[in-house]
This record gives structure tokens, sequence and C-alpha cells, in this order.
DNA sequence: AACATATACTTGACTAGTCAATGATTATGC
DNA sequence: GCATAATCATTGACTAGTCAAGTATATGTT
């Protein structure tokens, strides 16, 4: 029989995890919103000054410059978030949390971390500094 | 500031993680298959019969039965599997590991271990352990 | 036997991204 | 100071899935 690396088969139960995670989540349907547009709320939310520039917001959610463009499409249209130009550079675009998005984030928060704690076993503080270690060493950067 | 459950944090960083090292991957294109395509091949390479259920390996991979079906259309069309009816319920359709199959499993195999060196830190064995542990504990039940 | 329910798979309609190319602007080397 | 390169964002064309509904078969109940 065929013995593969135990970092592929680690690989191959880390995209399987996520998959069933992201589905059930999404499934959920949170307020309206998906678990990535719930990610861009949380990192405009906790930015100091409620922006972000595009490219920053693709390099934090882990997708494509395209892929952030997209999503932010419907979620400009229902009003979560806004444009704003920067004086310095017209090449960038910032991403401003609005109020409504702000009051959403809070609202979804709360469904989002019940969830969380369902899916996330209870861990012993040492275990979930270690898992917390690797999914940073892994770049897994979100404070 | 808003803090958020660090089980909610774990599963963010989680996503940007896999978000980051699925599209690494298909976009190598290793041999022309992606990621899911890989592990389809590797779930009926160590298979004992050489073969399974359409909802067996959808459970397996943890993607929807509907994705399945989608998936294997372009597989079987280049010939790394094929259909194969069950005489004891005719609702059911054998996924099989064509040599075809077989043979580009075990190249592809090198390049996807070798990537996934790369992106797995080297962990000592008890860091290795928790990690297994801890997937399967999420549902990664892949061996 | 007949009916209700459950299971396996597929399909239509859709969403969520990817990549490669492009446009627009800013930074850099000489 | 000007050509070249780099950066930010968007777009067209596409792939990879999702869900809900439908088809076909199997199983369990009375």
């Amino acid at each position: 029989m065929f013995v593969v690396n135990p970092a592929l088969k680690t690989l191959m139960n880390l995209a399987k995890v996520q998959a069933v995670i992201s589905r059930r989540f999404d499934r959920l349907n949170i307020h309206g919103i998906g678990f990535n547009d719930f990610m861009i709320l949380y990192l405009l939310q906790q930015s100091a000054a409620g922006k972000m520039r595009r490219i920053d917001l693709a390099d934090q959610i882990g997708l494509t410059a395209s892929g952030i463009t997209r999503m932010l499409l419907p979620m400009e249209k229902i009003g979560l978030v806004a444009r704003e130009a920067n004086e310095r550079d017209a090449r960038v675009s910032y991403v401003v949390l609005t109020s409504v998005g702000k009051q959403l984030f809070e609202e979804a928060e709360k469904t989002a971390s019940a969830l969380a704690g369902e899916i996330i076993p209870a861990l012993k503080p040492k275990e979930m500094t270690l898992l917390t270690d690797l999914l940073t060493s892994l770049g897994g950067n979100i404070t």
C-alpha cells in the first residue's frame, strides 16, 4: 500500500475540515452574509481607522485582489461598506465600514461566536496556544 | 475595541491559511489536476477495492454529493476514473481508479509531497500528534 | 402488497472565487 | 527628468463548487 507524506495528509485533513466548517457557516447565512464577508467586517472594525486598502484586506483574508473587488460589490450595494479615496495616492480606494455595517457585524458576531464555540472543542490553554502558534506559522496572522 | 471569541479567531485563521494553501497547490496545477482531484485519487488508491461510492467520496473530502458529480466529470473524460455499477443496488455508481489515474497519482504525489513539506513546518513529534488529534476532532478523518 | 420514507445520484440556476490582461497612477535608476 | 518598473484596482472569461428539486431505487411498516 502506498504511504503518503504525513505533511500531505495533514493538508488533506485541513482542506476537508475547512470545507465542512465554511459550508456550515455559509449555510447559516448569518444576517445575510457569508463567512468571508464577516471576516471583512471584522478586519475593518478592528482596524484603527475603520478603513483599509483593498490590497491589505486581500492579504489579511488570504484571497486575491480581484476576489476582494467581487466580494465587496454586493456589500457596497447593501450599504455595509463604502468607498473612500486616498488623497496621496490615486490608485488606492479605501474600504470604509459604515455604521450599518458596524451594527450588522456586532449582531453577526454573536451568532458566529456561538457557532465557533460549537465547532472548536474546549482546549486547554496550552493546547490553544500551540494551535494559535501553528496557524501563525502557516500564515494565519489575524489577531 | 471589540474583542472576539478566541475560537472565532481560530476559525478565521484556519480559513485564511486554507485559502492560501489551496491556491498555492492549484496554481501549481500538478499534472493538470487540482488539489481536490488529487484527494479523490488518493482516497481511491488507498481504498481496499480501488473503488468507492460517490457519497463516500463526498463525506471523506468534505464536499457535497453534487460537488463530487461535477468534479468527476472532467476526470472521467480524461480517463483517470471510470464508472462501475453495483449489482445489489442500482442507485449506486462506483468510482473506479483506472491504471492511468493510478499512474498519474503516483507522479503527482511526489510534487504534492514536496510542496506539503515546504508548507508544513518541521514539527516535533508531540506537536505533530497534537495537530493531527485536533484536526481529527474537527472532523478530519483522512488517514 | 401498498404506501411512506430514506438513500444515491444528477441537474438547473446560481455564487464565489481564480487567472491573465488592462488601465491608471506612483516610485525608481540612471 | 524621463524611461522603466512596480503597485492598486478592475474586468472578461472561466472553474469549482453550493443549494433545491427531481429521478430512480431500496427499505421499513402495517
